[in-house]
DNA sequence: GGTTTATATGGCTAATACGCCATATAACCA
DNA sequence: TGGTTATATGGCGTATTAGCCATATAAACC
């Protein structure tokens, strides 16, 4: 695999890599909603939602359909929340060890 | 879900948000590997390759294992990279979406 | 002991990301 | 036309990240 690949889907995965990305992502599971919803669930400034938004927008995560003064987003790829359970296995596995468990094959729940 | 949750998780996203560390990634399925063979595979300084790992290890993506004077990594939780199919996804829709087509609901490989 | 080898760390600079404020756009309404 | 509302953009200070070089550690070998 060339290394332009990786450098592609290390774009997508950055416009994940932040917390109220997450929280945007998670919400928009849900189905589509304007900015407004968006930004009373992560709780920044407006400017700043809109940007988070632009991010994930240029990096093909989420699409965006005007209604009225509205903006809504929804997600392009809705499967793409199944990384969160990935992501949540490597949690836990990180939990056992800090407890001293550390599983020979950690457990996926995928 | 708590705003602390969603940091957790935008910590081990970052960690592997860098196409070098993609590409070691992908590489260590195939089992572990100590520091030089993924220095020859990233192909950058060895210092730039070691940050990379302390990165990933401090996101609990890898674990390390020393053997004399060598360095062995692997994947703590090899289903993580179960992510790339989620991303792959992702990069069809937009590659669709560029030549016109729009799909309603994107296939997802998952 | 000293030397070589594999990896890690500190220091530095350049680049990028974040968040807020102020301002701009654009649709709707009176 | 002018005003209000929803969202976007520009600018700017700060924080984080990346990569290279030089240096440190630490195990192996003489």
């Amino acid at each position: 695999m060339r290394r332009d690949q990786y450098e592609t889907r290390a774009r997508i995965i950055k416009a994940m890599a932040h917390p109220s990305r997450l929280m945007m992502i998670d919400a928009l599971e849900q189905g589509e909603m304007c900015v407004c919803d968006l930004q009373q669930i992560v709780g920044a400034d407006m400017s700043t939602v809109s940007k988070h938004l632009a991010v994930m927008k240029g990096a093909g995560l989420v699409r965006d359909r005007k209604v009225g003064l509205q903006v809504f987003y929804s997600l392009r790829v809705p499967c793409i929340t199944r990384i969160f359970a990935c992501v949540e296995a490597v949690i836990d596995a990180e939990r056992d060890r800090l407890m001293g468990r550390e599983p020979e094959e950690p457990a996926c729940a995928l």
